[in-house]
RNA sequence: GGGCUCGUGGUCUAGUGGUUAUGACGCUUCCCUUACAAGGAAGAGACCGGUGGUUCGAAUCCGCCCGAGCCCA
């Protein structure tokens, strides 16, 4: 039984303790028809830290689905995943341990990173229990697991087979810090302060080989000089058009480079010609293959000059830059150099400045299937629709292939070897994975091209969003089936998700990564629906950052407000739209706690005799304008959660709880059963407070739990079923009057200063009020309530006319400010049901008289809508 | 620099061509009415980021500008 105040702390952390003892939301997994089970898949968080926001906000969303359908009598599968196997965790585990992974053995470094992943996992369960969210903690998985290790080795073998992925030598943008090729999307920009240099080049020629032609070059990089193959000058270039075709040498290194026009240099930058390096940029790359150009390698894995750069060998590239910036102006071939600030592309793990390599890569080929993707992406069902929008730019954007291979120590290894003498590839069986190459064998004792039979493994990993692009197909239990020789799914009615819950930040590579996988292994769309969140930003509405020092934790927040608060703030935008974090939106949250912990205080105390069944055609007209208005509210409150519109389904039902039902009909009813133990209201309040605590529960998961324990009995809440429509016919004009009159009587009380329970000794009333005569009066304490017959002696001043602008502006067009100028000098004239205004004549459906009403008889009169209140006092 | 999105009382938010712009939080005044004063009643407060246009009529549609967010360069 509900006694005292609502005490949050207690209540949240023992239900949150009995979700997880109890089971309460584990998936029942009998359900053979698809169409019963509602399957979610989240991405899993990334296993490097602690829990934001982003995480907050996002599974709370996830939840309100989640509760929702499993009230509906869906069978919900919502799991959990933690993305434990790419570099992220490596980073961790270096951090943690102050360890490098090149000092390690590739299996020993994975133990140590799994131990560090554990105790973060272990915090990020407690947490989101800590949330209250409905995941079945049955279902669970780890990225770096040997049954997801098998699927994301399947997914590699699979695509190659169906000839989606090649092998290539290409540039490759590396990170030398981490040693690693990053993809582009693992890359950003940082502002960072460099130094200009103009350096002065030779143009090679028959000219006087003591006063040969010189000509500018300007760069941030001077360490790439022996990296450089040609020299490049803007077509538009007038000033320096006679470079080209002329051949220039390098200073220092001597080699000798061709001066070519290309429209790609930008002139404005230092002395407008350039030199292209092989490779200090992209530019350098899309020179090196339209011009044919050499490859001059001067920067190798970890960022140490090569032999290419002669005397600077074995030097690193800040080293070697110094020393070489040193030697030009020894040599006479610096002629400038000054500061700047510009931006350099650094990995983002790492802030390390990237380089690129010429590496072989394994690619995903997505680009001749662009068109398949963006109809991948039509047929699921965006919320909201507009986020569609970035899915399809993205692709129609999209200019390279998916590079896979990571160089890593963790991370899912290559299933492959390479032949060591034509380096034909060689993939694992398919009934063997997951295998390490580093430590397996292959599947075959010759190579099937030439016969040779010494093998050399695939030491590099596949990048992280290869394996972490199949969450559905983990979570179905996707695997190869050797007796008929097929994938199957050991889950099959999960697929497709009826739920893909993501920020809007990871629609361009999760997301669409995620549809090109699955759509390729299964031929079908992952996800019947995919919600896009907003991202959380601090009270400010500016991004939450470090260097800003503007972060909130939500631990912090969720020790001072209860769990349910948070929720409540949570629903309180459209989705998709960014969410501030806001503490007022978490104190209204905790009124609305507050105010039903006491409405039901009071509903318990009220229905202890309550009938457990009623005819509902006995009831009494104001309890059948409350079930009959409760049904209202349901019918949209179910549209809206159906379509997202959680603000809306929010602040709907607090206004309906709030104020029709505490304000209105509480009020009334509590005096009915006081006074005569009324049955009929009995009754009402506690089908009428059941309904809401169901009503409440997919946002407010705690506080109904607990309540609905108290009341109703041991079964969940969450598991009790929506609530449908009773189908109760009220004369809702005749309760919505009477709730006017009590209104009046209000707005009356509180302008007299009187109290709210004064006595009025007579009030009249003309309006249709019928049934509810004695609910007005004893709420409002009237002696004696008179219903008129006749309309009071009211004198009825005309104070204008509204026009109905929907149809007078179609119809009158420019006419519509005359008329709108006579009007306003009262000139116009009423003949029958028209009005006859500037020369037009307008039906009745195209205005309205405006009347004020004045009282002439005894008594006062409260104003109201549709009902006249005369109060008498004596 | 490009694409997408957002910009409504002090704060958050509803509202995608039609009278006087929704609600919440906060604020002011009154009321201790035995569920709740962390409550109730009443009230003040926004010409809808700026600007130009389309229209009889614009928060709403279009152009430009400003601020914020995400992605990309």
């Amino acid at each position: 039984m509900p006694s005292g105040e609502y005490d949050p702390d207690t209540v949240e952390a023992k239900w949150q303790d009995r979700w997880v003892d109890e089971e309460t939301y584990a998936y029942e997994g009998d359900a053979e028809n698809p169409d019963t089970a509602f399957s979610i898949d989240s991405p899993p968080p990334t296993v490097s830290g602690s829990l934001h926001w982003g995480h907050v906000y996002g599974f709370t969303l996830q939840d309100f689905v989640a509760r929702f359908n499993r009230m509906r009598g869906k069978d919900v599968y919502f799991p959990f995943g933690y993305d434990d196997n790419g570099i992220a965790s490596e980073r961790l585990a270096e951090d943690e341990l102050d360890v490098r992974h090149q000092d390690y053995e590739r299996r020993e470094f994975q133990r140590m990173t799994q131990e560090v992943c554990a105790e973060y996992e272990a915090a990020f369960t407690e947490k989101m229990q800590s949330l209250g969210i409905s995941i079945d903690w049955n279902q669970t998985y780890q990225t770096i697991s040997p049954e997801v290790r098998r699927i994301s080795q399947l997914s590699f073998i699979d695509l190659y087979e169906q000839g989606r992925e090649y092998r290539q030598r290409a540039p490759a943008i590396w990170c030398p810090e981490c040693e690693t090729a990053i993809s582009q999307v693992e890359t950003e920009d940082d502002e960072q302060p460099s130094h200009f240099h103009d350096i002065a080049f030779e143009v090679v020629g028959e000219a006087d080989a003591d006063d040969p032609e010189q000509f500018t070059i300007s760069t941030t990089r001077p360490e790439l000089l022996p990296a450089c193959v040609a020299v490049f000058v803007h077509p538009d270039d007038d000033g320096n058009q006679d470079l080209v075709g002329e051949t220039a040498r390098v200073p220092l290194f001597d080699q000798e480079v061709p001066i070519l026009a290309d429209e790609r240099v930008d002139m404005e930058t230092g002395s407008g010609i350039v030199m292209c390096c092989t490779f200090g940029d992209q530019t350098d790359i899309e020179w090196y293959q339209a011009h044919d150009l050499d490859l001059r390698i001067a920067i190798d894995e970890s960022g140490t000059l090569t032999d290419v750069a002669g005397e600077y060998e074995g030097l690193s590239s800040a080293d070697a830059r110094e020393a070489i910036v040193e030697d030009l102006d020894e040599a006479g071939a610096l002629l400038d150099r000054w500061g700047i600030t510009h931006t350099v592309n650094v990995h983002e793990r790492c802030g390390t400045g990237v380089e690129f390599l010429v590496k072989d890569q394994w690619y995903v080929e997505l680009l001749d299937k662009r068109e398949e993707y963006l109809q991948a992406g039509r047929e699921m069902d965006w919320y909201p629709e507009k986020m569609y929008t970035r899915y399809k730019n993205w692709i129609e954007g999209l200019q390279w292939d998916w590079a896979i291979s990571r160089q890593r120590s963790s991370g899912i290894p290559f299933p492959v070897w390479y032949c060591a003498d034509c380096d034909e590839p060689v993939l694992a069986d398919k009934e063997t994975l997951p295998v390490d190459p580093l430590s397996d064998d292959p599947p075959v004792d010759a190579c099937p091209e030439c016969g040779h039979t010494a093998f050399v493994p695939e030491d590099d990993v596949l990048d992280t969003w290869a394996t972490s692009s199949l969450t559905p197909l983990i979570n179905a239990g996707w695997d190869w089936d050797a007796a008929h020789e097929e994938f199957r799914f050991e889950h099959p009615e999960l697929y497709q998700f009826d739920l893909r819950p993501q920020g809007h930040d990871i629609i361009s590579f999760w997301l669409f990564h995620t549809v090109v996988k699955c759509y390729e292994h299964t031929g079908e769309v992952p996800f019947d629906s995919v919600m896009i969140n907003g991202m959380v930003l601090d009270e400010n509405r500016e991004k939450m950052s470090k260097s800003k020092g503007n972060i909130v934790a939500p631990d912090e927040v969720v020790s001072k407000y209860p769990v349910d608060a948070a929720r409540y703030w949570a629903a309180g935008s459209a989705v998709g739209d960014d969410l501030p974090y806001s503490e007022k939106g978490l104190r209204a949250g905790e009124k609305l706690l507050r105010k039903l912990w006491n409405a039901s205080k009071l509903v318990e105390s009220l229905t202890e005799d309550a009938p457990a069944e009623f005819d509902h055609d006995d009831l009494a007209a104001l309890d059948r304008w409350l079930l009959a208005s409760l049904d209202r509210e349901i019918e949209r409150l179910t549209a809206r959660f159906e379509s997202r519109e959680f603000s809306k389904a929010r602040d709907g039902l607090r206004g309906f709880f709030w104020h029709t039902f505490c304000d209105d009909y509480l009020e009334i009813a509590k005096q009915r059963v006081r006074d005569g133990g009324d049955p009929s209201a009995a009754y009402t309040l506690s089908v009428a407070h059941r309904r809401f605590l169901k009503l409440f529960s997919p946002i407010l998961a705690h506080a109904t739990e607990e309540l609905w324990h108290d009341m109703y009995g041991d079964d969940s809440v969450h598991q009790s079923g929506w609530p449908e429509p009773l189908g109760i016919d009220a004369d809702f004009e005749a309760g919505e009057t009477a709730m006017e009159a009590v209104g009046a009587l209000r707005k009356y009380k509180s302008d007299a200063k009187l109290s709210m329970n004064a006595d009025l000794d007579r009030v009249e009333v003309w309006g249709d009020v019928s049934g509810f005569e004695d609910d007005i009066s004893s709420v409002m304490h009237v002696d004696e309530l008179v219903i008129l017959d006749e309309r009071p002696p009211i004198e009825t001043v005309v104070t204008g006319v509204d026009l109905d602008y929907s149809l007078v502006g179609p119809e009158f067009g420019s006419q519509v400010s005359e008329i709108e100028a006579v009007i306003d000098d009262d000139a116009y004239e009423r003949v029958g049901d028209e009005l006859h205004v500037a020369g037009v004549e307008l039906d009745s459906e195209m205005f309205e008289i405006q009347e004020e009403q004045q009282y002439t008889g005894a008594g006062e009169m409260v104003d109201a809508e549709d009902v006249v209140v005369i109060v008498h006092r004596d």
